[in-house]
DNA sequence: CGCCTGGTTGAGCAACGTCAAGAACTGTGG
DNA sequence: CCACAGTTCTTGACGTTGCTCAACCAGGCG
């Protein structure tokens, strides 16, 4: 099978970095790439390690982990399919990165990717822009994590996975309530917005006694007055 | 005068972006380049203005600054000399930045330098390896504001300031006590640690009271005991 | 059925924010 | 040199948010 079909059929081509390749210079990345499965709950990279791979992610979800000493952990980022993950040019990893579900990787030696970037500029441009963006989204979070109250930042966050769910939730009318299932959870919810698990508990049930959401088992959630939703995710 | 004789006099020609380009490509740079000095407390880009200019940062101190609608702010990055100010690729600016000190930058008009940087990806590659930098910093400082103490926080942003200062700095014998004057004032300590300015206020006279600095008035402190203040920047 | 993981709920508490007053420093003009 | 205003900094009293500790509930699985 010739490089270029193994990738015909990868369900992130367009999405991921390889988006900006055309098929010849897809070969060679091909030639030095490996599809990897992770199961949930494994860990790809740890903090502090040699930096020796990267990937582009093919399907599933990911966090990325910065912890200190004594254990406390926040996650600093969460990575979906066609995201790219690890960070190149570093000679060690600075954060851990575990599959939340099974995942899918197409797995690149870091040093070779780092000669495929160097030799193909338009790649590195479209690495540049997604790096940019994340850049702005994490100091975005630094206002979240630092400034936000409990409420705001659960509020946020569910307005953040329902728009992620979108298209794959499910809504009775175009504009009434959309369910889906949060793909955190508890536990993670309070990794990433710097809480307690019981606070994000107790501001679930407050927002479902409110009204706002509903919580129909496991991890399914309704969001049923998003525009009450955003007002609390703005409240002083 | 020459192009190149402009740069000749930049006191970060060699640190700045600039450094990856040859004495020709600097004159091309060059020319849609110039100084501009920007006072103290003068904003140099508002957030959710439209992205017009990038700069390097030649001297001074900027702050970058995240705020929610009620008025509560965030510094999410600190830049200084030879840093790169802006963010190419955007049409918006994401966060507002302000000189904290008098400063000078080296202003490109953006769209201007993003063709510069599309011809000569020499420079597209440092900035990209800039770029990863300060994504790793931003989330690093992520967990610091969502899992660290006031007093956890406090040691850690002076030792960083300490380092910074360094060479700058005074001190007796090699390894002796650092003196330096901190480039922030107690406000906006406060909005880079994500905590009040009465807290602030309040770890730094418990640092003094236990004999790990001293402040000898003004803006000036000195690290009286480093290896305690290292304790106290990851102590439960 | 018991076990395990994940989720909810409650009571108490500590850390940090808020409000308020006053001290110290900076710069300006007399 | 001093007086003055304006800012920044310190300190205190008090309140609130969200964390800690602990118990209990619900669902999945051997």
């Amino acid at each position: 099978m010739l490089a270029k079909d193994i990738c015909a059929d990868c369900a992130v081509r367009d999405q991921a970095l390889c988006g900006s390749l055309d098929d010849q210079e897809l070969v060679a990345l091909n030639s030095i790439g490996q599809r990897r499965r992770v199961p949930r709950g494994a860990t790809v990279m740890w903090a502090g390690d040699e930096s020796v791979i990267c990937a582009n992610l093919l399907s599933g979800v990911l966090k990325l982990v910065a912890s200190t000493a004594d254990g406390r952990e926040q996650i600093v980022g969460l990575l979906y399919a066609s995201d790219f993950v690890g960070t190149p040019f570093a000679d060690h990893a600075d954060f851990t990165i575990t599959a939340l579900t099974d995942a899918e990787l197409c797995v690149f030696p870091r040093q070779a990717f780092e000669r495929v970037l160097e030799d193909h500029a338009r790649m590195e441009h479209v690495l540049l822009q997604r790096t940019l963006r994340a850049l702005n989204e994490a100091r975005g979070r630094m206002l979240t994590l630092a400034r936000k109250s409990a409420e705001e930042k659960i509020a946020g966050f569910l307005l953040d996975m329902a728009s992620r769910a979108g298209s794959t939730g499910c809504r009775a009318t175009p504009d009434g309530p959309l369910t889906f299932d949060l793909p955190l959870t508890r536990g993670q919810i309070a990794d990433v917005l710097g809480l307690t698990i019981e606070t994000v508990s107790r501001q679930m049930t407050k927002l479902k006694s409110a009204g706002v959401i509903s919580l129909p088992g496991g991890r399914g959630i309704t969001i049923a007055d998003q525009n009450a939703l955003e007002l609390r995710a703005q409240a002083a």
